[in-house]
Parts: structure tokens; C-alpha cells; sequence
DNA sequence: AATATGACCATAC
DNA sequence: TGTATGGCCATAT
């Protein structure tokens, strides 16, 4: 019997990312879980940063806070959801 | 081929 | 409350 191939990385988190609803965040960690992928969440982020047509700023840090490197534009993204973020000293936090 | 580098995380101290 | 360490995955050099 024909095993079904695990999908690439890349095609597991884009369909994990694109599952999150609206107006709802997941960590990179929860991302990588759904991925199949139990610890993988460096990966994730890696792939987010290329992947096209995904809901990318639904993805945060486990601690709430988002990732310094796209925080400003994350956070103007979420806020238009509905989602409430804070700035709190250097980064941005996510009010749960 | 080997090492370094990130949109990371959990654990240990 | 911080810093260190090892694990994870795909690129870049």
C-alpha cells in the first residue's frame, strides 16, 4: 500500500497558517504542531517570511509578543482585525 | 560539504 | 529575571 507522502514544509505551514480565522492568532510553535512538525516553529518563521497569499501576522511569539523584525506592519495588520496590541518597550504584545 | 543565520521554543540554572 | 543550551528547518555563503 502506497503510503501518503508528507507534504513539504512549506506546503504544511501555508496550510496551517491560511486555517487560522480571522481576527485570531496563533503561535509559531501551535503553526508548526498543525504542520506536523512538533517543534519546527524556527521553520515556520522562515517560511513566513516567503510564503505569498497567507495570513502571516495571525502568527506570534509564544509569549504574546511579536517578532521584532515585521512587528510595526504586524501590528497595524491585526488591529484592523479587531485584535488589540500594545506596545510594550521594545516590541509589541498581543492582549489576550 | 560545512557553517552560519534567522519572523522560534522549551528547559535549566 | 536574565542568560545559556540544544532542538528545529530552510537558505545563504
Amino acid at each position: 500500500m502506497p503510503v501518503t507522502p508528507p507534504l513539504p514544509f512549506s506546503e504544511a505551514v501555508r496550510r496551517a497558517v491560511r486555517a487560522i480565522p480571522r481576527g485570531q492568532v496563533r503561535s509559531y510553535a501551535q503553526v508548526a504542531l498543525y504542520a506536523g512538525k512538533p517543534g519546527a516553529a524556527r521553520g515556520v518563521g522562515r517560511e513566513l517570511k516567503t510564503l505569498e497569499g497567507v495570513p502571516w501576522w495571525r502568527v506570534i511569539r509564544s509569549d504574546g509578543t511579536l517578532a521584532p523584525a515585521v512587528a510595526p506592519e504586524q501590528a497595524r495588520r491585526l488591529k484592523a482585525e479587531g485584535v488589540q496590541v500594545k506596545r510594550s518597550g521594545e516590541h509589541f504584545r498581543v492582549q489576550t
